[in-house]
DNA sequence: TTCAAATTGACAGCATGCTGACTATTTGTA
DNA sequence: TACAAATAGTCAGCATGCTGTCAATTTGAA
């Protein structure tokens, strides 16, 4: 019989899928997901790169990146710019929406993950960080 | 600046999507997904259940349960009977298929999280599991 | 230089997960 | 009993995530 109440896997998923959900409804209002969210932070970043360069840093899948660009596009956050050096490239910048959007943002962010975070201590929240970037290996081998 | 590569949502997410890659690639000769597994592993405890009941003991939204006992009815693997009290409803119950390939499905699930939980040591494995169990709280309050 | 191979981004197709609306049925109350 | 409210399951619609395929373009080697 596999105890899959107790497997990490199981435990896994359903912990992102109560932080996703705090984080989702917090995010209705801006008409945003916390997808969205994430890619945003990675242009605040940097913004301006080709969304192959996006796909790599953020680890989204690249046909996935280009749906999430469609929508932040579609909202005025983010803008297709030509790329100077490949006519088969974009570069994806933020607009001046997109770049104030920062700071409000950042203070939603700060206060789902307190409430996501409320049922561990700060310690275990180090421990938990450390553990899961471990757990984060993802190309070893099979180059 | 949002330190998203170090925040705990961005990692819980990554590493999600890497152990929920590693077991896809597995069953994939199974015609079969992760999340199917799982409703079968909570099968293989008790079957004959309705949807809603499932829906409610494995965490999965009672729209999504609907699709998923629906290829796992194509696949021969469950059945949907009717319930003897309730016309509304069915009981949810493992084919001798679905029961026969609960040692098989399990070494795979073994052989993934071992995969899985490579990097890190079996104390922090027992660490992990303590946290996400706090972690997973989901109806405080709001009744 | 030329041309095959690789790369960039788009699209179709499928599974999951959620919302909201709908039908059929059951429950609980006036 | 009669009828409103709740419940079981379905469906449409949308976002994410992945696979596979395709056209346009760039790269690299003969």
């Amino acid at each position: 019989m596999y105890d899959i109440e107790n497997s990490i896997g199981f435990l896994i998923s359903k912990v992102y899928q109560r932080g996703f959900g705090i984080f989702k409804d917090e995010l209705e209002r801006y008409d945003l997901t916390p997808q969205q969210f994430g890619l945003l932070a990675f242009l605040w970043i940097e913004d301006g790169l080709s969304q192959t360069v996006l796909s790599q840093k953020t680890q989204i899948d690249r046909t996935t990146i280009g749906g999430l660009i469609d929508r932040l596009e579609k909202l005025g956050l983010v803008g297709r710019l030509p790329h100077p050096e490949d006519r088969r490239a974009y570069r994806i910048c933020l607009t001046d929406r997109g770049t104030d959007l920062e700071k409000e943002l950042c203070a939603i962010a700060a206060g789902v993950t307190q409430k996501f975070l409320a049922p561990i201590t700060p310690e275990e929240q180090t421990v938990l960080r450390t553990i899961l970037k471990k757990l984060r290996t993802s190309q070893e081998g099979t180059p």
